[in-house]
DNA sequence: CGAACGCTTGACATTTGTCAAACGGCGTGG
DNA sequence: CCACGCCGTTTGACAAATGTCAAGCGTTCG
């Protein structure tokens, strides 16, 4: 009996808008995405929300709702998907017997520590040209760390959406596109979204980059 | 034998201005902060670096290193501070013979991501004054945690790290300390606040808040 | 006592948000 | 199959928030 198995996966299908789960829901499981393409959003008290992040296949979804035994925010599918359902339970206690598995865990929620970090930066100390260049970026290594095309992609995200991910109005962002489009940057047709240089988006980032995003095995930092 | 024996705490003691860890730095060890205040800060290509969060007693830093077993982030200390180094490798060991530990880590590390989720949302659909608002009442909760007046504390911040927590500049960190003094919310000598009209201090934040009543904007801090 | 640093405050510049008009695809119903 | 209407988008004109730059002040520490 394999790993998965002993996990006992339950499979999902979440059409397009419905929630895979809500703020204050009971957290059970958390969830590997199989395929498809989901939102996470926070709810303020105002009843406006922000999207926080986008979860594709697989990554890793839930981990928010550890703490307190209840979710802290929504997670929404943005098209047809499919995710396994890992109870929490049974996962804590097979770490304790399957070697390596607690620190396959660990490593997930520290990574999730650390996007959320860069989501920080991003939205701490980039203009929205920079912010909308990263953004794009990140989507295009993302499908492509599965096989997808790199440089062509479907966004399945309003221009709300993704303002509302990147702290920016749907204005400006329908601006940037047309100056990014315009100086050649990328192609968009519709939700339909091409790289056509990619040299040129990452120099819109420059100097508001990341110092990690740069050498991934060596970072900085010898004074000390 | 205590849990704490057997975790093989080691004290540290680290004065104002030096480091605990910079990014780069190989991971070991958590610490848990016994006394003092730090700040955690994370490094931008352009040599700029943004402060991403504060500890104080009772946090735990460091949990951003898990993933590549190298730290992301710089710890500062912002004034003498003392902090328990706990050996990762020891703690992953423990938790799978100490009943509960496993479970206590896990909700650590959802505090930390769920707080992290909080600062984004301060960051991405809060103004100014509703930042320094947040700032100002989390500080005071977080002092009153570990018995310190809640009401008057001593910022070891400049207004310049202030501004780079908050995305401002430190310009309007200042000009916002006047207004919330000639409003009557909050009294400033030097470092030292007082928070004189909690109730209207929290009104600023007012539609900003967040729907769970969990103070979102400038929670505890570890870095990460 | 003097220099350095951090802070305050003003005038002005810039970025981004707000509001509104108009366009375009897409789906639905005739 | 076509027409209409809706929703998401584009774009413009303008407003507001915050950043930038610079001058001057008060504390603190050597």
């Amino acid at each position: 009996m394999n790993v998965s198995a002993r996990l006992m996966f339950t499979r999902l299908h979440i059409r397009r808008g419905e929630s895979l789960y809500l703020a204050g829901d009971r957290f059970t499981s958390l969830y590997a995405v199989r395929n498809g393409f989901l939102k996470t959003t926070a709810i303020l008290a105002n009843g406006r929300d922000q999207v926080t992040g986008f979860a594709m296949t697989g990554e890793v979804l839930g981990m928010d709702g550890i703490e307190e035994e209840r979710h802290t925010c929504n997670t929404i599918a943005l098209e047809d998907s499919e995710v396994c359902a890992i109870s929490f339970a049974r996962l804590q206690e097979l770490t304790l017997t399957i070697p390596g598995l607690q620190r396959h865990f660990h490593t997930m929620m520290s990574r999730e520590i650390v996007r959320e970090h860069g989501v920080m930066l991003l939205l701490g100390s980039m203009n929205a040209e920079e912010r909308m260049a990263m953004f794009l970026l990140n989507l295009s290594q993302r499908f492509a760390a599965h096989g997808c095309t790199a440089s062509e992609f479907n966004l399945c995200l309003t221009r709300e959406e993704i303002g509302s991910y990147l702290s920016l109005t749907l204005g400006t962002v329908s601006r940037i596109f047309s100056r990014f489009r315009e100086r050649g940057l990328i192609a968009v047709r519709q939700k339909f979204v091409r790289i056509v240089d990619r040299d040129k988006l990452e120099r819109v980032i420059g100097r508001g980059a990341l110092a990690t995003d740069r050498v991934p095995g060596t970072p900085p930092s010898e004074n000390a």
